[in-house]
RNA sequence: CGGGGCGUAGCGCAGCCUGGUAGCGCAUCUGCUUUGGGAGCAGAGGGUCGAGUGUUCGAAUCACUCCGCCCCGACCA
């Protein structure tokens, strides 16, 4: 891509009415737009790392056998009624009305609709275990919306649902999410730790949320900060043993959420220099619900001895959109975004310094049609000064810069500058690619 | 949903109190000069002042109503 051809219309003032710095530089780096109150319009750049957080969390469920559907987007009222949470989701619900005066809804989440799915389909227990998601777009009606996607109405969601036979494995479903979940987010380059949590409006027993801690989240956790010397391994999947080992350790550690938070426990059993009282942001919620919707739904299989039974579910939540803002909230300096290379919208700037210099522009246009085969790229072709061109490739955070100027290319040098450290470099042309492999993951 | 605030050019703002028909910076366009961290000079374009109603000879300015948006509190991916 070259910046003469794409969308790209960075703003130099900061905009007033944003108060999170994501926020703020999701508006200045045009990645996004206000349409109305917590509902985004999502530009070229900003759906770029959207859509690579959505691969990522698609390339791990597909490691781990989970399918993908698409439920819509619009739902009838009719199965909420039966689980009774028509009534019970409140305002929160966004209801409209067809033209046959049908009630419908903006769905805020799938269990009902994912239950009814399944239950025609899984009839045997030889059927078992599934686990379906979606990556979907859904509307909550938020009495305050703020902070940008952070905290908006229209999100986009993957939520997957298991379904299972007994308590003991659904709970192995629950724990193998929440292994995945760990994987996610380390592969997006976050730390964003497990919690007990409580389960809210969607219900069930036993929940857990995953938080990216920063300074400026609206949850509040109480952890013993040993925890994150737990190291995760990559373990079979399929080894349920070792599944649930993994489980335990977590368990053993203490991390709640402020709502599940026991204060003389804490301090009885963690020392006080081990003890962490801070902020994050939710960014994934996974839950236990045993039998709850498939009872109200009466969602049955047959077992091994002809006797219906109810089916165990569980669902698993990670907010996609919202992942844009936390990966910035915990990743930004006074310039800018810096992007953990497997999000960043190309993970390579390539600037030619001078577009009226022959040989800069000569060997930019060869780097760039080298480059843009293998890696992705965007190339500064514009006719601005390179103050500008800097500015703004610091500002959208992308990993490397490649600068390319008549002085070092002279010499056959190209500088290479790294966005998190600030550091340049000065490389021989030939060993660019070698270099850029050696230090960055792509 | 309660409390506070804002709405004037694409963006950021001044003007409003004390009514007299709209201005600044950035951005945009043209020309010249510049050219290694958001350039300089000269010129140009761009507004039914959120909407409606009222008061007045006259409303961005005063009053009322509505709409939109932001912030602070109780809820949530």
């Amino acid at each position: 891509m070259r910046t003469s051809n794409f969308y790209l219309f960075p703003l130099k003032e900061n905009p007033t009415d944003a108060f999170l710095a994501s926020h703020k530089l999701m508006l200045r780096s045009n990645m996004i737009r206000q349409s109305a109150t917590g509902i985004y319009t999502w530009l070229p750049l900003g759906l770029i790392v959207l859509k690579n957080i959505e691969n990522i969390i698609r390339d791990l469920h597909k490691d781990f056998m989970i399918q993908e559907l698409l439920m819509p987007t619009i739902q009838s009222a009719e199965l909420w009624k039966k689980s009774e949470r028509y009534s019970d989701y409140g305002k929160e619900m966004l209801r409209i009305s067809d033209r046959n005066k049908a009630e419908l809804l903006y769905g805020p989440t799938n269990e009902e609709l994912i239950t009814d799915i399944v239950s025609k389909d899984l009839r045997s227990y030889k059927d078992f275990p599934k686990i379906l998601y979606h990556i979907q777009w859904k509307f909550r009606d938020e009495v305050r919306p703020r902070f940008g996607v952070m905290r908006c109405r229209e999100f986009l969601m993957k939520d997957a649902y298991s379904f299972d036979t007994s308590y003991e494995n659904s709970y192995l479903s629950y724990c193998k999410m929440f292994l995945l979940y760990l994987k996610i987010f380390k592969k997006l380059g976050i730390n964003a730790l497990p919690f007990e949590a409580e389960t809210g409006p969607i219900g069930g027993t036993l929940s857990h949320e995953f938080i990216l801690e920063t300074a400026n989240g609206e949850s509040e956790i109480f952890y013993d900060k040993t925890i994150n010397d737990i190291e995760f391994k990559n373990i079979d999947f399929n080894d349920n043993e070792k599944v649930k080992k993994l489980i335990l350790e977590y368990s053993n550690y203490y991390s709640k959420t402020s709502e599940k938070h026991k204060k003389k426990f804490f301090e009885k059993n963690v020392k006080l220099e081990n003890r962490k009282y801070s902020k994050g942001i939710e960014i994934g919620h996974i839950f236990y619900f045993g039998t709850k919707y498939s009872k109200k739904l009466n969602s049955m299989f047959l077992d091994n001895n002809g006797k219906s039974n109810f089916i165990y579910s569980g669902s698993y939540g990670i907010g996609v959109s919202r992942l844009v803002a936390a990966i910035i909230e915990s990743s930004y300096d006074e310039k800018g975004i810096i992007w953990p290379a497997e999000v960043a919208p190309f993970k390579i700037g390539l600037i030619n310094v001078r577009v009226g210099d022959n040989l800069s522009t000569e060997y930019s246009e060869n780097f760039y049609k080298f480059f843009k085969k293998k890696y992705s790229i965007i190339y500064e072709d514009r006719d601005i000064r390179l103050g500008q061109k800097l500015n703004i490739f610091d500002l959208i955070g992308l990993p490397v810069q490649l600068i390319i100027g008549e002085k070092n290319i002279s010499n056959n040098n190209i500088e290479v500058k790294d966005r998190k450290s600030g550091k340049i470099s000065l490389i021989s042309k030939d060993q660019i690619e070698d270099y850029l492999k050696k230090n960055y993951e792509f």
